[in-house]
DNA sequence: GTCCAAGTGGACGATTGCTTCCACTTATGA
DNA sequence: TCATAAGTGGAAGCAATCGTCCACTTGGAC
């Protein structure tokens, strides 16, 4: 409270214009998270004790709000990347990025989404982190391949695979992530040269109650 | 042409009405794979060359819609796993199941998310059906594992894993199957007991550029 | 051919969400 | 304390979709 007075000045920004900025920022998080990224922007609004007009100060569209209330989480996504390369053993490394990214899509409810919303977009301004993403990346699976750790068929293309499934998986049973940890151990181990069974997670909770394979036929 | 006017009077059911019905089921197929099954009611009837009352006539929540159009999806699947039990090898019948029905969901737009939407009703009347599933699938999990092919660590759960997993990975990236057909590879290799590396269909098309770990930080 | 119940189409009111606009409030610098 | 421009709230105008209602049409039994 104290200090945001004299920050908030020096980028002309009113302090109270800035408070509410988080705010949004907060409420926006919480209820995706609830009711998923397509919720009513004034829910948002309601939920932050602002106006709409407020909101749509700060952020014109649903995707700005969206990009603003998961740009942490993006960073962190982006930061794993560079541990990951900073890790001696490349295979660890390869494993630690898997893992963070997909513990991160586990824990914040609607980043999934915003993530998977984000895909297609490979717009102007972001090419150039995104590429650099992609060739860092690269250089990740290329060393972990040299180790003879990671298979060599294995493709960067995949981890786009495994994300994307991942995603959905985890938007589908927003569980205790049980389903999730699952998922990616079975695939951290397929995704080895030398693949050994290791012990899993315990699996979910889930009884198989879910697998809607019987038909309803006598459609009534 | 010819059957149906008889076949029709049969069951108290005009051959108007009949006929209108299919139509409007060939129609919901149509667009839910173009727009998805959020796609409006209107948008079905037109399509169908029919006014929405007699969309509603016939299916009187779109959730009725959805069930009737996927029901042939929803009848293979059954299928595919009676199917199953009878491949004398057990990890065969066991590989069949998935691919079968991952195979189902990646041709059929739409039928993912359909597929994901049934997916917490486990409902009075289908209870039975699902509960037959249930004891099917855990029958030929039991034998692929006595048989030594299939980890022993596997869980009948990790079905519904993998085919929500799945269900996500195709609906976010409808392209030519090249993504599912990898990602079904990497699991069954998984779920073997004695896993081996053994030759991967080719990988996506997608260059990384789908990755989202750039965070648009600066934010503009 | 005639009749009538089953079936149909499209208009309509209701609901929900988006976005803009404008009169009011308030932080800030002098 | 005051002036002022930045910031705010909520109402109002739109647009899309839902699901119902009712007057009209048509299949099929006789």
């Amino acid at each position: 409270m104290a200090e945001s007075s004299r920050i908030t000045a020096r980028d002309g920004v009113r302090a109270d214009a800035r408070r509410n900025r988080e705010r949004v920022l907060v409420a926006a998080r919480a209820v995706f998270a609830e009711h998923g990224i397509d919720a009513p922007m004034a829910t948002v609004a309601r939920r932050a004790g602002v106006g709409v007009a407020t909101l749509y100060r700060h952020f014109p569209t649903r995707d700005a709000l969206v990009r603003g209330a998961f740009a942490q989480q993006m960073e962190t996504c982006a930061r794993a990347l560079t541990e990951a390369l900073a890790v001696p053993d490349p295979w660890q490394g390869f494993q630690h990025l898997v893992e963070t990214v997909c513990a991160l899509q586990r824990e914040e409810r609607g980043f999934p989404a915003a993530f998977v919303a984000a895909f297609p977009e490979s717009t102007s301004e972001h090419a150039q982190y995104r590429q650099r993403a992609e060739r860092d990346f690269t250089t990740l699976v290329r060393r972990a391949q040299a180790s003879g750790a990671l298979r060599s068929d294995f493709h960067p293309s995949d981890l786009a695979v495994v994300l994307l499934a991942h995603c959905g998986l985890v938007t589908a049973l927003p569980d205790d992530g049980a389903a999730s940890r699952r998922l990616v151990a079975y695939l951290l181990q397929s995704f080895r040269a030398d693949p050994v069974n290791k012990p899993l997670p315990p699996p979910t909770a889930l009884t198989l109650r879910s697998f809607p394979i019987a038909t309803d036929s006598p459609q009534g």
